[in-house]
DNA sequence: GCAGCAAGAGAGAACGGTCTTTCTGCTTGG
DNA sequence: CCAAGCAGAAAGACCGTTCTCTCTTGCTGC
């Protein structure tokens, strides 16, 4: 029967917003597993490490996250969340779609260059959870959905000023197959030589549209 | 029930040969740990679970692979060596270098459609395995480096006959970001609609080439 | 030709460690 | 008051690893 779930205080703790109550301690584990795990990987790192360099104890961890696997959707959820900040807030700036999609792709090229890149959070994810049901592979499915469909709108909209270049799905498509190539080999192969290949395929697919 | 499997007369065990004893049981557990950590992942994956599925037993396990760690090396080498096999047989066959980058391309897509594609099994141990002083993540960078240094080769080769077009290394660069981006994301976007954009990416670069 | 022996393989117990999770107390601030 | 957080013990499962013991097999010295 698992009483497990404290009658659960219901939030006197934040007010309104979304569904998660904020809390000093719960963003101070939230933060360092995101660090952790996209650094070593989400098995490799166990709660005791987490609790050891939060720091908080088990008591708090248990409280605000159920289970290590609702820890690691929430780290998920924050990397999809600051990833869509930043497409929106390029598509919000860029002049004209092309703009954005440039945009978009500069900050792919940029963020292999962080001395903390290690590869996109998600497909590593998706190499932990094969499993298709699981929650995690949900997130991981649904941020990669957003992301494709946010770029065939905008290809489409390119299109749409000239025409007759072909499918913005077939572009959209291309554009993150790169991308996804380039976030996983910058970190073996150099990040020199990959970044500078998705920069020539970028641009290489947006002058093909004139 | 228990263990059918009396080796049968069988062979007196490799006179010479290699580095590696071959036996009857050191095959049935490395091929059963091949398939169980390609499917689910490493470190998901216990040396019970294999023994119990290889069959064979601890002792034996530990007399053929001192750690799992060996195991995981063993395993990325049998893929490394079957994928080496097959570029070599492409190259072989193929009449010109650019029929070879065709049919090495055509074997990275149809690869994508079988049932128990999961992904490229160097890319999902590189994120199990982020340690880059490890044993493992050496295996991974050689395999890269021999697959981009081929393809560079056989870029170089085309460049040969018609000069001008662009450096081999840019050319072998954007080949293998593209397979990295389709084998990341066939089985989370859907085989189809990637594996034709993989396919239309490589014709796109050889076309360029004339 | 055969006794004897080294070695591969099977069976299973057990080690210490780490994993996630649960629990009971104690302290503190609004 | 009381909920959040701190502190720590502990459960129970699983991890990789080591160990002992037996059985079979194939080779070698006599």
């Amino acid at each position: 029967m698992a009483p497990r779930t404290r009658p659960a205080p219901d939030s006197p703790n934040n007010g309104s917003s979304g569904k998660q109550g904020r809390s000093e301690a719960r963003e101070r584990l939230l933060s360092t597993a995101s660090r952790l795990f996209y650094r070593e990987g989400i098995r490799a790192v166990g709660v005791e490490r987490i609790l050891a360099e939060a720091p908080a104890t088990r008591a708090t961890f248990y409280r605000h996250f159920p289970s290590k696997e609702d820890l690691v959707v929430a780290y998920l959820h924050g990397v999809d969340a600051d990833m869509r900040a930043g497409v929106r807030a390029a598509i919000e700036t860029a002049p004209a779609p092309e703009d954005a999609l440039r945009a978009i792709g500069a900050a792919v090229a940029d963020s292999l260059t962080s001395p903390e890149f290690r590869g996109c959070a998600f497909l590593k994810a998706a190499a932990e959870y094969p499993d298709p049901d699981d929650q995690v592979r949900r997130v991981i499915l649904d941020h990669r959905a957003w992301y494709t469909t946010t770029l065939t709108e905008l290809f489409a909209q390119v299109f749409g000023n000239s025409p007759r270049r072909g499918k913005p799905e077939h572009a959209a498509r291309h554009f993150v197959m790169m991308r996804d190539g380039a976030m996983s080999g910058a970190h073996l192969d150099g990040v020199d030589s990959v970044g500078d290949a998705f920069r020539r395929g970028v641009e290489g697919l947006l002058t093909l549209l004139h």
